[in-house]
DNA sequence: TATGAATGAGTGTTCATTCAT
DNA sequence: TATGAATGAACACTCATTCAT
């Protein structure tokens, strides 16, 4: 279905000297973007703050754009890979949805600020890396998706067919939400609560749908 | 509570032009940050869009970022306009609520370009007007608290206090959703679907909370 | 047949202002690609010579490569209108050519440089403006055919029709190559006697055509 | 007269290794000079094009700019080279010429490229690499002064010493112009055209001298 | 000898803002 | 009030050259 990330080329041949080049430039990069924007950050500050030379910073990359990428993706991937552990467990479908959404909303919590990158650079993209991204984002909705589905299977779950893919976007944002409602859901709410809470709209719903 | 919003200052005199050009400037910068992003477009084009010098531009503005606050506040104001009018009328808070969420999700759908542009600019505005957008939109919000606190007093809704804040903001987010994550919920649900599964996670909530 | 020059547009909108502004820069220009040449002169550089800023510079152009295109245009032009004043003049075919190869040697001479840099640059130019450049260059040539054209016709030139293209592209050449071998001829010959061995070479080709 | 060309000093020691790798730099970098110019070629693309590694190729040159000499240099030889077969032959100085100018005519027409690029980019070579190449142009030009000269003795040319040089050069010329003139006079004659008239022109002139 | 990753000064170009008219 | 020419700091990106391996 999806054909992997996009390949950024590099002019250095040894691969893991470029993975390795690569995180540098992911983590610096990530870090200042969070605190000044992908525009507001020169690339000669990229360079600097991973570490690297801006010449040697371009043996790895091809523009500024890449790095934008790069760092979109990695994010996504730290994302997914959460999720994955969270859901790589037993149980009944309604079990493995209440912790994977738990563990959704506690991955959205320790990376907000990554989250929030992606909510507001990702249009900064060139459109065929932005594609790569939102492909992205959909096969983490999906996951959810899979989730609600075997609870529907197993019966623990009740949700109407139609709805399985709206809910799934649901938790999806319900969870981003915590990143970019949190300054005031924060004055008002710990992770716990607004966990404890949501869960229980969002659980609720797949538990009455045949009142509907 | 609200002192209103910021004050952008001008070197015209003439309080009713300068109305009528930052209605002009909001116009031709609105279509332009939707169409290229922010920071992709220049001062210059914003003034020929609009059908001034960039002399005459900067009489009625400080800097560029001025601009991303007027365009950011106007759209705030229209969106709390359509919502006022669709709160204006009668019937139980339940049902106030009910064409509350209706009139919220009509006005994400026809203004989706431009709750996403607030969506993906605000944190390119300087401190102090990104805080008065920000309160703004937490006024909007709290439109729904409103709504909210009518129906528990009149008995048509059941929520708990400390839910009412968060409901007011899911409703705000699943509204949002719709212009942030349109590409793909668009591909499954109309907007009268989308609105109906909605409130009905909306409102279910509100109805059995006892349960929790 | 040509349609005129290339337009280079232009941020400014007075004309006037833009023409003179433009021959600020080609002066400067100029005279930096003679000393330097095209690709080791800076925009920074010219517009620096021409006395504008580099903002200001770029009001008038959009790219260096269109200062070299004015550059060589403007060099085309100076050649072109000394030429015609020398055949705006009374005398057989075979006087005028005579007088046309005198002072197209004279202006060699003088624009040694100028004409020097149009043959090592032109090269540089982006394809469409090669092609007008090498299209001026192809009427100047012209204006000796025509020339030669008109001495057939009253009798005081003898040359084969099929000849007359290859004449005027010779008198052409060993006029410009008093610019590019003018480093060595110059020790062996002033411009005079070089004016005088060539135009006999020349003439004389059109007066004996029949031996063959 | 001439102490043989420029030396470019490199950090291998066995001559012939040197001599080796450096007809490889000279052959791919003379292909991307000629598609591409000398200052668009980059010295990795020279690196690639001939088979080294850029740390290898630098082995062997000191700077880019050695790489246009050595091709500089090289295009001399193999027209010098050329030129010296033709000459090598028996017959009047009258016949050895007219063999002279064909042979060289031919040479320009198969080597265009190659003499244009010379054309072009000596002007960028050091100020002592230039003088090498001129000096090596001029050597190449005495050997038809040479012929000519012979011719004078052998009473099969009748021509004044004073014009001896520049004769020798309009000969050199009038090959040359066949390549920075062939885009259009391709268009009206052939190389066997081309020839046969400048021919006439060249050797009616060293015919008829007495007449001045 | 051969390699290729590293370097950073230097390049062409942009654009928000000012200010004389 | 309106204009738009002028400004120059700032930007993304390149590339000849070096040097540790």
């Amino acid at each position: 279905m999806s054909r992997g990330p996009k390949r950024i080329p590099s002019m250095v041949k040894n691969p893991q000297l470029v993975e390795k080049r690569r995180r540098q430039i992911i983590r610096g990069a990530c870090d200042l973007f969070i605190r000044k924007g992908f525009h507001k950050t020169t690339t000669r500050e990229i360079a600097r703050e991973c570490g690297l030379s801006i010449g040697t910073m371009y043996e790895y990359i091809q523009s500024k754009e890449d790095v934008l990428y790069l760092v979109c993706d990695y994010i996504h991937s730290e994302l997914e890979a959460r999720l994955k552990k969270a859901l790589d467990q037993e149980g009944t479908g309604r079990e493995r949805l209440t912790r994977a959404i738990a563990q959704h909303f506690k991955a959205m919590d320790a990376m907000r600020d990554d989250v929030l990158l992606i909510y507001q650079e990702t249009k900064s993209l060139p459109k065929d890396a932005m594609s790569y991204v939102l492909k992205k984002e959909e096969e983490i909705t999906s996951l959810f998706e899979a989730v609600l589905q075997r609870g529907i299977q197993d019966g623990t779950l009740n949700l109407d067919q139609s709805s399985v893919k709206l809910m799934a976007h649901n938790i999806m944002v319900l969870g981003e939400m915590w990143t970019f409602r949190g300054w005031v859901l924060r004055q008002h709410y710990t992770l716990e609560e607004y966990t404890r809470l949501q869960t229980a709209l969002l659980l609720d719903e797949c538990t009455h749908q045949s009142r509907r």
